[in-house]
DNA sequence: CAGTCAGTTCAATTTGTCTTGAACATGATG
DNA sequence: CATCATGTTCAAGACAAATTGAACTGACTG
């Protein structure tokens, strides 16, 4: 069987997009790695990120060549991280979405989103751990006292800095 | 066909763990989660963090049931992260390890093996970007030129946020 | 209503990452 | 040296996450 080439498979999907929108769109999916958040985000964020106009999601289909489905879930995804906003456009009943472009949104979004439930659980982890500290062989317990202190201290600290650290960046 | 409950398809790995080994694992693992670390290197810290004595390649692969060649590499990552340290033990030509518990070498670690170097590309991202700005439409050129410039507040933000923020976690 | 349009959902597939295990160093030991 | 002990590397397989596409919901329209 013939192998067809990538590069074929999908009509070049990027031809509608200008250069400035591309590098862009780079910029975003290189973001997105960093955080372990899904390429299709990254790109859908970046070009709503390059574009003046607030995009229906058929547009975005379109400029990056990615799956409606795709672009639904990515895009419920960004609005709940308070990082795209859908705005009314006039005698269209399509949703348009623009992208959110203020530092303190985006990344309290995220936090509050990703970071802070995570962290609520590690109490829970804390306190399951404590509960064992006192069935712990004595010969190890005050070693074990000592790393469960410890990890009470890294959790308080997280818990708040995170605000103390919203702050700081809200002054962006 | 009959399926293997997954339980039993180990022989139970932690049969020498302490419960106070198996909930500070739990805890790790968890927060390698969170970080979007294999969770494997989530699992040695956390014996590690557990463990009182310095531990040899060998009790970190059978204490937790996973192959030489992760905890190999586990260890190397850690190693390198500054989150876990080879000690020598006298009459044992064998590597024992025993982690790292200061938060700001675990920290400073993470961010300078993980982060920075990213930013450092987000720097060159950026400037592929501003160079497409002269290229773009004139009508467009100021919205370019004003995301282009909001960029690089964020851009130059982390990177000036990143050393305050080390020291901020140093003082815990 | 039947028919379109906009958007969501989810099972199946694709893609990418983690883990394994066997082969390969390296170096100590008799 | 041959052998054993310790540790690394990497291709192949197992597993998990992202993406697709088709079926669906609901809402508007003539």
């Amino acid at each position: 069987m013939i192998e067809v080439p990538k590069s074929e498979m999908r009509p070049a999907p990027d031809s509608a997009l200008s250069g400035f929108q591309r590098e862009c769109i780079n910029l975003f999916v290189h973001g997105a790695q960093i955080l372990s958040i899904p390429r299709s985000i990254g790109e859908i964020y970046g070009l709503l990120y390059a574009t003046a106009e607030p995009l229906p999601m058929e547009a975005i289909m379109e400029r990056l060549g990615i799956s409606k489905g795709s672009v639904s879930q990515g895009l419920r995804w960004l609005r709940e991280v308070g990082a795209v906003r859908a705005t009314y456009v006039k005698g269209d009943r399509r949703d348009h979405y623009e992208a959110e472009t203020e530092l303190r949104k985006l990344a309290g979004g995220f936090l509050r989103e990703q970071i802070e439930p995570h962290l609520g659980n590690g109490g829970d982890y804390l306190s399951r751990l404590a509960l064992e500290a006192d069935r712990v062989h004595p010969a190890e317990s005050q070693f074990a006292a000592e790393r469960i202190t410890k990890l009470k201290r890294w959790h308080r600290f997280t818990v708040r800095a995170l605000p103390l650290f919203l702050r700081i960046v809200g002054r962006i």
